[in-house]
DNA sequence: CCGTGATATGGAATTATTCTAAAAAAGAAC
DNA sequence: GTTCTTTTTTAGAATAATTCCATATCACGG
């Protein structure tokens, strides 16, 4: 409501061709908050997504960053990780791998390396298709 | 603060020497929440339990079926099943195994078979125990 | 029975995400 | 550029699962 919003220019056209190439609109606020997503592998919630931007390039709404997250989980950009209840993380990694999840610090990472995979299908009721495989390795610091 | 709770005896002593057994001290809500649950195999939410429990037996706090719930993960008496940010599951069977989560109904069954499997254990980083491993797979109904 | 620590309770608080209605921007046609 | 229509953005309110809190109640040893 306040309307006041610098008008940079849609520099960075990788990231706009990025985003057309996978039907998303190449519009400023959604450039701006791929370019913060996409400038290195990683898992973002949407509030250090949100601080990031507002940081690095302009003011974007709250919404608009839960908005544009939602809509490139749909047009496969990004990757949703839902690991504990508190917040959902966002993986700019969209080839199939597993997590780990620290339940002491709240870190989600790749799983590393090889030694771990998931074997065969599930005999999957007729009907119903597979919309995608999450492994989490949920892990803590030992006490000892 | 009502302060009126029903005079039921501690009938079902089984379930209440399975608390014991597990280290949790068999008070009267802890067992009516346990009769319900342990009835039979299931995913449940924390709401559904309420309803049942204040159904079929009498009037719980919506405070005490989650300090149980809690409880009762941490005492390895049920599982915890983070599928989706609105609601989380319980699972009465504590045996690994996998989930299939149908993303059109919000329905959580066990995944059928054997021929799906997670072969393995992921370098770990020095210092971390797994906690647990959870694989998830989100299904969808066929639109044709 | 009494005292004491654990548990239960109702309602308020918290908090990530979604909703809403209105303003701004984008895009097309001219 | 101007106008019109559709899409996107925005600020703030609304939603809802879970936790917190302060008090009341319970369980249980002595």
């Amino acid at each position: 409501m306040k309307g006041i919003t610098p008008l940079l220019p849609l520099e960075g056209s990788s990231v706009a061709e990025h985003l057309s190439a996978h039907g998303v609109k190449p519009t400023r606020q959604r450039v701006m908050i791929a370019r913060v997503l996409f400038e290195r592998p990683q898992h973002v919630t949407a509030e250090q997504l949100l601080d990031k931007v507002s940081e690095c390039h302009g003011h974007v709404a709250k919404a608009t960053v839960y908005n544009t997250l939602n809509l490139f989980v749909q047009q496969g950009l990004v990757r949703e990780v839902l690991v504990d209840r508190e917040r959902a993380f966002y993986d700019t990694n969209t080839v199939p791998h597993h997590h780990l999840f620290c339940e002491d610090d709240g870190a989600l990472t790749d799983v590393p390396g090889e030694a771990f995979e998931v074997r065969g299908r599930p005999d999957m009721p007729a009907g119903l298709e597979v919309v995608g495989t999450e492994v989490i390795v949920r892990v803590r610091r030992r006490d000892a």
